[in-house]
DNA sequence: GCTTAAACGAGACGGTACGTCATGTCTTTGA
DNA sequence: TCAAAGACATGACGTACCGTCTCGTTTAAGC
C-alpha cells in the first residue's frame, strides 16, 4: 500500500519520495477535505489548503499536479480509512468472492447493496468531495480516466462480479452482458445523484431491481 | 400570457430588456460556444468571450450572472436553432404526440431514438458545451436545477411520454412507473457519456432496450 | 455679459443655447457643488452629478467638456450669487475704483483685505471646489489658463490696482512693478493655502504686509 | 510593553521588506517617471506602470497605496540620485552650514539660488512629476502632508536657515520671522510655477529679492 | 393651436482601469 | 537540507465610470 512508486509525476527532478513528510501529507488531506466540505470545491484553493495545513504551497505542487489530484488522493485515503474501520467493526459479514453479499437471492442482495450505496452517496462527508471529483472529471478527460479507474471502477466491478456469479448460478440469462446489466441498476442511481433528475431513495432502487430483472414489457397472457 | 411579470429577482436595478442589443446577444452566444469548443470551458473566460464578441464585459454581467449562465443560454439557443432547422428540413416526419416516433413497435422506436441520441451526444459541436454545463451543475446545485429543468427534462419527458403511450397501448406492464422505466434506457447512456465508464455505441443501446424490456433474469423453462 | 457667441465649442452641431433648460443647469451646479463638498472631487463623477441632478448624462456632455468645467462654472455661479448677496447686504461700503478699500492708509487696507481673503479661503463651502479646480489646473495647462483668467486674475487684479493707486499717491516707490509687489502679499497666502507649508492666520498676513512694505533687511543705523 | 513595537500599521499582513526585489523597485520608478513624462500623470495608470516595468500589478499594490505614492518615491529617488551626481561633480563648492551659498552677501546669494531654483522648476524632467505630486496634494490632505514633509520642506528649510544665518550676522532685522521672510521669496515663485499667474524668469526673482529685502514702500526723504 | 424639431431623462453600449485574488515559479530563511 | 514562508509575473475577476449612442418624452418655436 505504500506510495505508488511508478506514478511519480517527475517534472524537473523527481522529488525523493522516501524523504516525504507523512505529517504534511496527512495535514494536506485533512485541509483539502475540510475546505471542500465547508466552503465547496470551487472556492477551495491550493493556497487555502496550504495555509490550513500549515504547509508551504511548494510542498503541494511538489507532490500533486492540481487541486483535483490532491482531493482525489485525499478522498481515496478517506475511503481506505473508512473501509478499514468498517472491516474492523463488522468482522464476520459473509460476502461472496465478489465482495458483495451473495446469499443466492440476487434480487434481495442487489436491493440491499443498492440501498446502502444510496445512503452512502448521500452522506455529507462523501458527497462534497465525490461530486467535486466527478465534476472535475467532466472537464478534464485525463483526470476522468484516473477517477474512473481508481475510484469508480473498483466499486462497479463488484456489481459486475456479483452478476457474473449469478449468471453462473443460472439466475441470469446466459446471453446477458454483465456490464450492460450492471448499468441498468447503477447508472440510474448515478444520474439521479449526479444531476438530480429525480428522487433517490430506497423505493426507487427497489423498483430498479424489479424492472431490470423481470423487464418492463407486458407479458403475453399465459392462458 | 404568463410573461413572468412577478419573477423579477432584480439585483441592483433590473436592466431594461426592451433596449437590449440583439446583435450583442448573438455575438456573445457565438463567442461563448466558439471558445468552449476551441479551448475548453475552464480556459474560457468572461473577458475572452467579451473580447471575441467585441462587447464590453459589463454587457455580459448586465444580462448574465456567470459564464455558466451565458453558456447555458447559448447552448439552448443553439439547440433551438438546430431544432428549427431540422423541422424545416424534414417537414413530414410522423411522430406521436409525445414528439418521439410512435410506430407501435416500442422496442424499435426506442432503439432508433437512443441511437440518434448517442450520435448527437458525440457530435463535437454539442459535446463540449454540454459536458461543461453538466460539470457546472455538479458544482452548483442551483445551476443544476435550471440545467435539468431547461435542458435535460424536456428531452427526458419525451421518453416518459412515449413509455406512457406504450403503457396505454398495453405494451408495458400497467404497474410500471414510467420515469423509473425511462431511466433504465437513458441513465446508462448518460453515465457512459458523462463518466466514460464504458463504450457508448449502438450495440450498447440496443442491448439496453432488450434487457430493460424483457428483463435479465433467467426465465423459468416454459414446459 | 451675455453668452459668448464666438466660443461655441461646436463639436458635431452646436446645441441651441436658447432652448437650454435653466432648471437642469441649476440642478447640475447644485449637484456638482454638493457632491464635491460631501465626497470630494476625485470621487465625484459625472454619472453621480447627473443622477443627483435628475438629469441625463448627455445633458452634461452637451454643455460641458469635463467635470472640471462643470465645477468651474458652478463655482463661478456660486461666487456671483455670493457677490450679489454681499452687495445687497452692504450697499454703502466705500471702495476705491479698484474695488478694494482705499482709505489712503495702504498698510491698513491691505491687512484688512488679506485677513478677509484668508477667512474666505478657509470657508468650507469655498475650499473644496476651489482646491479641486486648482488641482485640475495643475494637471491640465489649458484648463489652468481658463481657471486663472476667469477666477484667479479678477481677484488678483484688485490688488494690482490698489497698489497702482498707492503708487500714484506716492506711497509706493515709483520703480516698483505692481504685479511683482502684489505677489509679495498674495503668493505666500496662496502657497500656504494650496500646500499647507505653514499656518495661515491673521498674524501671518499682517506680518507679510509689514515685511513687504518696509523690507526685511537691517537698516543702517541712523545716527 | 506596548505592542506594535514600531510603526507597523499593517493592513492585511505587512510584506517582508527584506525580501523585496530591488530590481522591480527600480523598474517601477523608471516606468512611473517615464510615463508621467510621456503621457502625463492623469493618463498614467498603475496597470501601465506595471506593464512597462515588467512587473505584476500586485507588486505595486504590495508596496504602495496609490500611483501618487509610487510617483512620490520615484521622484524622491530621482532627486537623491541627482543630488549625489551633483555632489560628485562639484566636490568643492563652498556652502554655508545651511546648504545654500553663504558668501556674506545675502542679496547676491538669494538671487543666485532663486535663479537656479527657477531653472530647475522648468527642467522638463522635473516639471511633470512635480506638478503631478502637487496636484495630488491638493486633492488629498494626507498625501499633501507627506509631500510637504518629504519633498517641499527640506528645500524650504535651506532658505530659512540661510535667513537665520543672515539674521545672526546682523543683515536682517532681528524681529523678523524667518519663515515668513522666506515665503516672500519662495511663494511668489511657487505660485507662478503652480498656477501660471505670470512669467517666471530671472528678472522676476531678482526683483523679488530687491523688494523683499528693502521694502516697496516709498522712503521718507532723508534730508 | 398644431406641428415639428430640439433638448431632455434614461440607460445600454464598447471600453479602460480599478483593486483583489489565485495561479504556479522562484528565492530567502530558519530549524 | 529541506520545507515554511512568501515575493514574484501573470492573468481573470467583478465593479465603476468613461464618453457615445439610441430610445421615447417633454417642451418651446414657428407656422
Amino acid at each position: 500500500m505504500s506510495a505508488t512508486p511508478a506514478s511519480t509525476p517527475a517534472k524537473k527532478t523527481a522529488p525523493d519520495a522516501a524523504r516525504r513528510s507523512e505529517r504534511s501529507r496527512r495535514a494536506i488531506y485533512d485541509a483539502a477535505l475540510g475546505l471542500v466540505g465547508e466552503i465547496g470545491y470551487p472556492r477551495t484553493t491550493i493556497e487555502g489548503i496550504a495555509a490550513r495545513a500549515g504547509v508551504g504551497k511548494q510542498t503541494i505542487y511538489r507532490w500533486w499536479g492540481s487541486k483535483a489530484e490532491v482531493l482525489m488522493e485525499a478522498f481515496i485515503d478517506l475511503n481506505e480509512q473508512n473501509a478499514r474501520a468498517a472491516a474492523a467493526n463488522h468482522p464476520g459479514v459473509p460476502v461472496g468472492a465478489s465482495g458483495l453479499p451473495d446469499t443466492g437471492d440476487l434480487a434481495a442482495d442487489l436491493k440491499l447493496v443498492l440501498r446502502a450505496t444510496v445512503d452512502e452517496l448521500q452522506d455529507p462527508r462523501f458527497e462534497a468531495p465525490a461530486r467535486a471529483l466527478a465534476a472535475e472529471g467532466l472537464a478534464d478527460r485525463e483526470f476522468a480516466e484516473g477517477f474512473v479507474r481508481r475510484l469508480l471502477m473498483p466499486g462497479l466491478d463488484l456489481y459486475t462480479a456479483r452478476l457474473r456469479s449469478a449468471q453462473e448460478a443460472g439466475q441470469l440469462r446466459a446471453d446477458i452482458d454483465p456490464e450492460t446489466a450492471r448499468d441498468l441498476f447503477v447508472s440510474p442511481i448515478a444520474q439521479r445523484w449526479l444531476q438530480g433528475t429525480g428522487p433517490l431513495d430506497h423505493a426507487y432502487t427497489d423498483r430498479l431491481v424489479e424492472y431490470a430483472l423481470y423487464g418492463i414489457a407486458a407479458r403475453p397472457a399465459t392462458p
